[in-house]
DNA sequence: AAAATATTTTAGACTTGTCTAAAATTAATA
DNA sequence: TATTAATTTTAGACAAGTCTAAAATATTTT
């Protein structure tokens, strides 16, 4: 079995992996968690011995398919306990984070696939992050980056990135939701900001550091 | 803050202490805890560090009121849960325990409010025991355990005080669930054994082991 | 390619919660 | 009441997870 603390290491280290099939500093990951590199190492040993990760000293680790299929199941739970907590107990966007993360390490998937049930099997979290299946199928629905799109055209957003409540509500006063359609209107080279456009005609200014978090879908 | 252990510790006092006034002795907590004294000594010196307990040593301990607020809210948030798997997640009433030991732990005053909101205020849990509300009241609605009844008479069975599955799963077998009605046709003086009937004239025998965990209330 | 810098790992210590075995205290018995 | 028995506490140790400071390894700069 896996303690909560092994849990949210692999959580953090599948995170870092994702985009980046390179090794996974332990630099990242003590930043990722707010913890000393002292401490990653020691972890990581003990994930190594688990075969969750492959470990190389002084070069990093990489996430082993048993490790990513426990991150998975956590952050599968992670995300329907999101749900939950905006359907049915009226919670908003930027709030839920944090409870999640407590609810995540409550292990039992029969309890998991009830609740999944209940919530009437849905496909994304609130912040528009899909859902890994039972299998641990992650669906992605080819969404990408805003900071990596080259072309201007329609676009939806689908999700975030960064879920600190401080990103999702400066998020919300710029109208920017999941589900939110707009167009990009200028996009500056030198900077990598860019202008878009909604429907509504009101259009906003979204620098790199903003559109790296942001998970968009062509849209027509 | 507390952590945890400190509130399973604070559960268990609080829970050998309703009934008997006394002190909870060493060997009692470390008993329902399934623990050694030792370790319990250890705790409970942490505990009365904290105010939540009066420590005399050799002596055992009395919660005090400080203490019993936290052990009470930790109950609320217990029962609440237990009400979620049952009502919504349609788990089994010998199912629920287990897994609302664990979601206790999450620690959010607006999520328990908004919880037992979502639930339509529940005031017993699916084993009858009474949710306390907010100030950490209690309205027991005048259960008393059938092992403490003399009179011979018609009651209905609200709780139970031991939440086993075994012992659940024994009752349903028997018929006796929350809500269950009952007349009360023999008592031994002897084994303190009882004969009761049910009003589709079903009669069962209950022994004083039983009849210790069961909490009924006059009907009519 | 050697020196300087940055990163990672080790070493040793601390906290929480646990244990066993021995000492201290209380309760029971003769 | 003195001795025996039972219970409780202390002492010392362990595991998990964390930390700081020092040593080891990599990387960058000159």
């Amino acid at each position: 079995m896996t303690t909560s603390t092994e849990e949210n290491y692999l959580k953090a280290i599948y995170h870092l992996s994702t985009g980046n099939q390179n090794s996974v500093l332990t630099s990242a990951i003590a930043g990722s968690l707010s913890t000393s590199s002292a401490s990653v190492t020691d972890m990581i040993k003990k994930l190594s011995d688990k075969n969750m990760v492959e470990y190389e000293r002084y070069r990093g680790v990489k996430i082993t398919r048993k490790g990513e299929k426990v991150a998975l199941s956590i952050i599968r739970r992670h995300r329907l306990w999101e749900v939950f907590l905006m359907d049915k107990l009226k919670f908003k966007w930027d709030e839920v984070h944090d409870l999640a993360e407590e609810l995540e390490h409550v292990s039992s998937d029969e309890m998991t696939r009830r609740l999944d049930a209940y919530l009437g099997f849905p496909k994304f979290d609130p912040h528009g992050d899909p859902i890994p299946d039972t299998n641990g199928k992650v669906h992605t629905n080819g969404q990408v980056l805003l900071s990596d799109i080259i072309k201007k055209g329609k676009y939806i957003l689908c999700g975030v990135n960064d879920h600190s409540p401080s990103f999702l509500q400066y998020l919300e006063k710029k109208g920017l939701v999941p589900g939110s359609v707009f167009s990009i209107v200028e996009m500056d080279e030198y900077d990598n900001s860019m202008q878009i456009i909604f429907s509504n005609k009101k259009s906003i200014f979204i620098s790199k550091e903003i559109s790296k978090n942001l998970l968009v879908r062509n849209h027509e």
